[in-house]
DNA sequence: GAGCACTGC
């Protein structure tokens, strides 16, 4: 045992924080105790964990791809049409999207489809079509027509008030932009606006911050999350006749949860809709097949199984890629690339540009130094070569120019990227793909409470990704930088992300939605008991569910609010008079779950010196926490040009205007569950700085949900957590980076190069005590 | 002295 001592609250409190599962009482200690083993195991275990992978259950493939970005203005278009009545520009519309709509591969299918949901009861149809096949827009159109797909009043137990069931399709999707977009896109196929409420129409869709539903829309595009909203108020899916999941191979938490529901709903049957069945209709690019079968086989009644699931592959369209391995393992990769591109460069014809597929920014730098330092040797009769890098942290303009057309004659594009080219993006004139065959993957480890980001092999799914961007535009080639039998080696698939992350949210979603048993909750991949146990025990730990695992009323209220669970504990702690900072925790929260960081990283030396001074206003010695509430709250106070204020600060702007979008809907949903009284004054509001009490009492309340994730400082100046005794430091991205504190309170622990804990503050050791008795 | 990629309520 280390020399530090943590808060020993349970001695105080001995059945605080314990929670009966099955048969067991467990504490929150038990699973926050310091391992057997010391701490130096902790990157070991990482290391082990991450190549620990089991068995695998589908496959992931083009996603993004699918959604080419549209064009509205012929949306525009049919509405004027519309209210100037019927005109010649509607019906050339419609024609011609008709004719479109005839050259997609699941014209073909339309019948199979509507035969395989034609029955009287609940019917389950698996649609496998790969990119291009059409499914996401044309299948809701298929089935709105159908006799099944109609409004019932009905009563659903004797003696209780008729209700209307059915008659709409939900069809869902894993992002906003292809929710709003295939809605977009359908709604001008069949001709309707897309508009909201006061106008008719038969398309609408539903996504955060964003909702367009016309009087009587039947198709309704979602993202899974609002439909996992939904079924908070209306258990089973009444409204819908039919739901329709699509990008299910993506395999996110929230699709993986909405199938669960799905199956319950077609265990209890027909009945509790009233006798009206539902349909539903799972869509995957590449999924297995026989996972998705085998997991709603037996949610159907006996009798009918073999009728009532239907599978059907609908072909897409893709070159040939001609691929090549090495022939044997290679030791230097980053060399081997380099050589790689040199002979494509120098073998193959132009045009045909090449993309490279490497783990991370730092060996695209290193490789694009490499290339533009031998490049200039090149004999003058080849083409000159264009290096270009392409990754996430990289600028918009940075990420445009992978995507033109190089702009001299005679010239070669290189892309460099990362796995943002594999699915996210798709960069236009690639013949030749070569593939290092790592990537980073995000790994949470729930016994230790911290992620993991570590380059690994990529699953064969990936890989057969990556060689599929070589085919979009003509045949093309692929070589991979690793031998066959290492490709035959790889995983099928990608873990599906519940068994990546963190279940906590999971859990609650579960729990709200009326699922007492959480462990024999239907999931297609469910995670590993402990990672359940542990959420469950830290769900009660925060007030969510009582003794016995039941949901609390609090518990209730945190699953609708639209932010994780810990930072649901924190508003709700906030309303508390002891603490009375609701507004300044919904300031906070805004600017830490509006997507990535709203300060930019900056690279260069100058410019890191420059913004350190520009920024010194915002920052609060107490840490990021309360230098998120002092920027939010000066830039809502800036009354000029905030797009130049954001510019001078290096603030990412998109993050700050969605930190203000949450901040906005976050302040309603509070008032409307009563954790505010009233809406605070309009913005701009002229800027007070905290007082240190004040800041003090706010990072006291963060503590109500962050006490097990709080470390003290050691003798030789390095940070120790409090629970588990393992080493962190401070990320150099937070303000408090170099400094010794007492002890400090961080929102995010992730192990890169070593363990460095994010969004850090400084607290008193005495204050965790406090955070863990009794509430 | 750091940064795979996303996404959602």
């Amino acid at each position: 045992m280390a020399s530090h001592k943590p808060p020993r609250p349970r001695k105080q409190h001995p059945r605080k924080n314990a929670i009966a599962i099955g048969n067991r009482t467990i504490s929150l200690e038990d699973y926050l105790a310091p391992p057997r083993s010391k701490s130096v195991e902790v990157s070991k275990s990482i290391h082990r964990g991450t190549e620990e992978h089991e068995k695998q259950s589908t496959e992931s493939s083009d996603t993004a791809g699918t959604i080419a970005p549209h064009s509205f203005t012929s949306a525009r278009k049919l509405r004027s049409g519309q209210s100037q009545g019927s005109s010649r520009h509607l019906r050339d519309n419609l024609q011609a999207s008709l004719k479109t709509q005839k050259t997609l591969p699941i014209w073909n299918y339309q019948d199979h489809i509507r035969e395989a949901l034609h029955g009287s009861e609940n019917e389950v149809l698996v649609l496998i079509g790969e990119t291009g096949s059409g499914k996401s827009t044309q299948v809701p159109q298929i089935l709105y027509k159908e006799p099944w797909c109609k409004r019932h009043k009905v009563r659903v137990r004797e003696n209780s008030d008729e209700v209307t069931v059915g008659g709409n399709i939900a069809i869902t999707q894993p992002r906003r932009v292809a929710a709003t977009t295939l809605a977009q896109r359908v709604s001008e196929e069949v001709g309707t606006p897309l508009s909201n409420h006061s106008y008719e129409g038969l398309v609408g869709y539903s996504v955060r911050f964003d909702h367009k539903i016309p009087k009587g829309a039947k198709i309704r595009f979602l993202t899974e999350g609002t439909l996992l909203q939904e079924l908070l108020r209306d258990p089973f899916l009444r409204q819908y006749s039919a739901v329709i999941v699509d990008e299910v191979h993506e395999r996110s938490i929230d699709v993986d949860l909405l199938l669960g529901f799905l199956k319950q709903i077609l265990t209890a049957g027909a009945s509790v809709r009233g006798g009206v069945p539902l349909k539903v209709v799972i869509m995957s690019a590449t999924a297995d097949v026989e996972a998705v079968k085998s997991f709603f086989e037996g949610s159907l009644a006996d009798a009918s199984v073999r009728e009532s699931l239907h599978v059907l592959h609908i072909q897409g369209r893709q070159f040939p890629v001609q691929v090549s391995h090495e022939a044997q393992a290679i030791a230097d990769v980053q060399d081997s690339l380099v050589k790689r591109i040199f002979k494509i460069h120098a073998e193959e014809p132009l045009p045909g540009d090449v993309l490279a597929f490497l783990s991370g920014q730092e060996e695209i730098e290193a490789a694009k130094k490499s290339i533009e330092e031998h490049a200039t040797t090149l004999p003058s009769n080849l083409p000159k070569i264009k290096v270009l890098p392409l990754y996430g942290q990289l600028s918009l303009e940075g990420q445009r120019e992978a995507f033109l057309p190089v702009s001299e004659s005679f010239s070669r594009k290189v892309v460099l990227a990362t796995n943002i080219a594999e699915t996210s993006v798709t960069v236009p004139g690639v013949r030749y793909v070569v593939d290092c065959g790592k990537a980073k993957v995000k790994q949470f480890r729930p016994r230790i409470g911290m992620e993991s980001l570590l380059a690994k092999p990529i699953s064969k799914s990936s890989a057969v990704q990556r060689t599929g961007r070589a085919g979009r535009e003509g045949p093309g080639k692929c070589f991979r930088l690793y031998t066959e039998a290492s490709f035959e080696n790889l995983q099928k698939a990608d873990l599906p992300e519940i068994l990546r992350n963190d279940v906590l949210g999971a859990v609650l979603t579960m729990k709200a939605r009326g699922i007492h048993d959480v462990l024999s909750f239907p999931l297609m991949d469910p995670p590993e008991r402990e990672a359940i146990e542990k959420a469950l025990v830290q769900l009660h730990f925060l007030g969510a569910v009582d003794d016995d695992g039941t949901i609390t009323l609090a518990g209730k209220v945190m699953a609708r609010l639209p932010v994780p669970a810990t930072l649901s504990a924190v508003l709700l702690a906030a309303r508390r008079s002891s603490f009375d900072c609701v507004l300044e925790a919904i300031d906070i929260i805004s600017c830490i779950t509006c997507g990535e960081d709203i300060f930019l990283t900056i690279t260069s030396e100058e410019g890191r010196e420059e913004t350190e001074i520009s920024r010194q206003e915002l920052q609060r010695r107490e840490g990021d926490l309360l230098t998120y509430l002092t920027t939010i709250r000066v830039y809502s106070a800036e009354n000029s040009d905030r797009t130049q204020w954001c510019k001078r600060k290096k603030i990412n702007i998109r993050n700050m205007k969605q930190a203000m979008n949450i901040r906005r809907q976050l302040r309603g949903i509070c008032i409307k569950e009563k954790l505010l009284d009233e809406a605070p004054g309009p913005d701009p509001q002229p800027f007070t700085p905290l007082s240190p009490e004040k800041a003090e009492l706010i990072l006291r309340c963060f503590l109500r949900g962050f006490a097990y994730k709080t470390a003290l400082l050691a003798p030789d100046g390095s940070f120790m957590t409090v629970y588990g005794k393992h080493p962190v430091a401070i990320h150099p991205g937070s303000v408090l980076y170099g400094q010794k504190k007492e002890a400090i309170m961080f929102l995010d622990h992730v192990f890169t190069n070593k363990s460095y804990a994010k969004k850090v503050s400084a607290i008193q050791a005495s204050w965790i005590a406090e955070a863990l008795e009794v509430k």
